[in-house]
DNA sequence: TTGCATAATTGAACAATGTTCATTATTTTT
DNA sequence: AAAAATAATGAACATTGTTCAATTATGCAA
């Protein structure tokens, strides 16, 4: 029936939304089944009724808040010409969005592969995440003879490995203690890999 | 008195030593109050006498870990002479440690920092634990010409932080699949990075 | 509208977690 | 041997995710 999915989707919206919200607001160690619940408006009992557990219910979050980092990005490098410094800021504001929501930088790269399925895509859309969102720009270094395509792509993998262990350790540790020292940190080691 | 304090140690490395054990052996996720004192032989409460919560008994197997780690590194790169391949070798086998020992990595890099204190130190340790391991190798290759002192520090940098991405994504994600294709990129990575 | 059947919502109940604390057991001192 | 001090214990509490029988709401046919 058609008007039983419109109503099982605006269900599943209201607790999406909950969980989203708590993501964005308190981190992953404020959500739990009542939490939710609650913000959505129902019973813990309700969500089992949509959802298997309450890991489809958070990586569902991850796609939604993977196309907002996108446009996060998108709109603040839009204008600017392709080459390093695009490639630079692309790869800044990628770290900016996960230092202003935690919550989805641990959702993204902490949280555990446990078992099976369809998050192994999922893991691997994050994964690629990075890649995706600067392939044009080591693309256009290349055909700009600046560096070789295979040097490229290993800077490509320096630079997504380097950029999850800055955020660990800022995010996780207070190292650096300020957003100031992180974003010149930043600065200078995207200076050295992309010194060439 | 001198028998409490030697028997109050006693009584503590019970605790700490079921706790190493379940870290090495199940990893974080087995370790449990009743888990580790159904091991050590003792109560749960048993374990407040001795420590103040959990935490602080994991927190002391960091320090004990960092030992053996330094030995395990030690033991296979003493006998190489010092420069780049040396240096290479140190990294991998910090690698190596914490791939054989999951449970170790995120005590050591994934346990957020909640709150206070005499831990403030230990996290500066772990930080500055591949900084002090290779330390005298970085220090070699400066004395030799092979690059600025400001470079081996930026490049040092970019290791340490590379590695834990690298090992977020090996462990918790499954990327790369097997063992062999992580070895091969952690040589190919370390290569592009001590390309100078 | 009424009555029945189907569907959705609910929260009590369960197991497991860390932690506290009054009670029990042991050891030391008198 | 009795008293005092110390140590060990596990019941109890507040959390957590999850299940499921019972309740409530809804849709539909008569």
């Amino acid at each position: 029936m058609d008007k039983k999915e419109i109503q099982e989707q605006r269900m599943k919206m209201y607790f999406i939304n909950a969980t989203k919200e708590l993501l964005k607001g308190e981190g992953l160690k404020s959500i739990s089944v009542r939490n939710i619940a609650e913000r959505a408006g129902y019973s813990f009992g309700t969500l089992y009724n949509y959802f298997d557990d309450v890991k489809e219910l958070i990586f569902i979050c991850v796609e939604d808040f993977q196309t907002e980092c996108r446009e996060f990005i998108e709109e603040r490098t839009k204008t600017q010409a392709q080459g390093k410094d695009k490639l630079r800021a692309i790869v800044k504001y990628y770290m900016f969005y996960f230092v202003q929501y935690p919550g989805i930088f641990e959702l993204f790269f902490l949280e555990r592969a446990n078992d099976v399925g369809n998050k192994k895509s999922t893991f691997e859309m994050i994964y690629s995440f990075l890649d995706k969102l600067s392939r044009d720009e080591w693309k256009y270094l290349v055909e700009q003879s600046a560096l070789s395509k295979q040097q490229a792509r290993l800077k490509a993998e320096i630079t997504k490995n380097m950029v999850v262990g800055m955020l660990i350790f800022y995010l996780n540790r207070h190292n650096p203690q300020s957003f100031d020292e992180f974003l010149q940190k930043t600065e200078i080691l995207l200076d050295e890999i992309l010194n060439f």
